[in-house]
DNA sequence: GACGTATTTCAAAAATTATTGAAACTTTGA
DNA sequence: TCAAAGTTTCAATAATTTTTGAAATACGTC
């Protein structure tokens, strides 16, 4: 590996954390070096800096485009692929989000899903059906709230985080003109 | 194996996703199956029922603690250690989260700090020093956020989840008396 | 302290996952 | 159609992770 200091420490630690968030070493060590570089790498690029096999780079690129993380650029005059990760740092999350939740939350919801349409048959399986009921409403009411924000334009959704818990000041004073249908009463506060 | 099949498929399918997860599947499966139960289950209740090695229940079972998602409880009478999860799916969420964030998060703002530190030492460096603090940065951005929401009651959370985007109409309204101190000039909307 | 029970540890084996590199395949331009 | 350049595949190998089960340790009671 033959990189400037700063360049290798992050893409080592990318490295590293692969395992944690579910990726190999070699397609961390990829992403981070697309993410910090001033300009689009190819697969050779990639070889050289990084000290990986050929087919270890095809197969990592592979994995990274599959997941929406980098994109296919082509370069004039050059008909070798060429990868970037997109500029935009919230591009990047809302990509993150989009494809954790394809992988890690829409199976286990279509389990739920199917386990609730059974009939229990006694009381432990009742008992089960009904946390795993619990289980299932607390993610739905995550993800629609999410797919909700989600189509904010960045900038609002900027403003929102900056506000903070401190949207519920603004909740409270307006709880009588915005009103969920259906809301429960509340002791007055 | 030998469980109702309403619990058999969950079980199941939580040891499958386990690898998705960053678990793995015994871990899964005993997790999944303390979520259901209806009383405290003790490491022989778990080994026959999942037929996993008594050894391994140990190991997922600690593994379970250190994340916090299980609970010790003794019952009268029996000194063997029993487990349970939380009741209140709402605990286990934010308890995820907190874990997951320890985890998979705060090793790499640790990183990051440190590497902004650093001087860039031509062009390419500055260019990647740029990029990682824009990385550092949004993702402080989350955490402040998540860690200012996570302080709410649950009652107000949910309310704040069920609204989803809506309160963006709310902040329009509000725009001119809950201005961030510090917030950037914008072109004029 | 000694006994019986409960729990943890850990080395070895099994299973899974990652990585390599050579061969196969694809694409492009002449 | 061919040759050169670029890319992907995949069987073999390496590395890592998971799982077992027997031995060691801890705990509580007499």
């Amino acid at each position: 590996m033959n990189l400037p200091p700063l360049i290798q420490s992050f893409v080592l630690h990318f490295g590293e954390m692969g395992s944690r968030w579910g990726i190999n070493r070699t397609v961390g060590q990829i992403y981070a070096l697309l993410f910090v570089a001033d300009r689009p790498l190819n697969a050779d690029d990639l070889v050289d800096a990084l000290g990986l096999s050929r087919g270890g780079v095809s197969m990592g690129l592979k994995e990274l485009q599959s997941w929406n993380l980098v994109q296919l650029r082509h370069l004039p005059d050059d008909r070798r692929d060429h990868f970037v990760t997109p500029d935009d740092v919230w591009v990047i999350m809302r990509t993150l989000v989009e494809e954790r939740k394809k992988r890690e939350i829409d199976p286990t919801m279509t389990v739920l899903r199917e386990l609730m349409l059974q009939t229990p048959h006694d009381d432990t399986e009742r008992h089960a059906q009904g946390r795993m009921s619990a289980m299932h409403d607390q993610i739905e009411l995550l993800t629609e709230w999410y797919a909700d924000v989600q189509r904010l334009e960045t900038e609002r959704l900027v403003q929102l985080l900056s506000l903070g818990s401190r949207i519920v000041k603004a909740l409270e004073f307006k709880d009588r003109l915005f009103a969920v249908p259906g809301g429960k009463r509340e002791s007055a506060s």
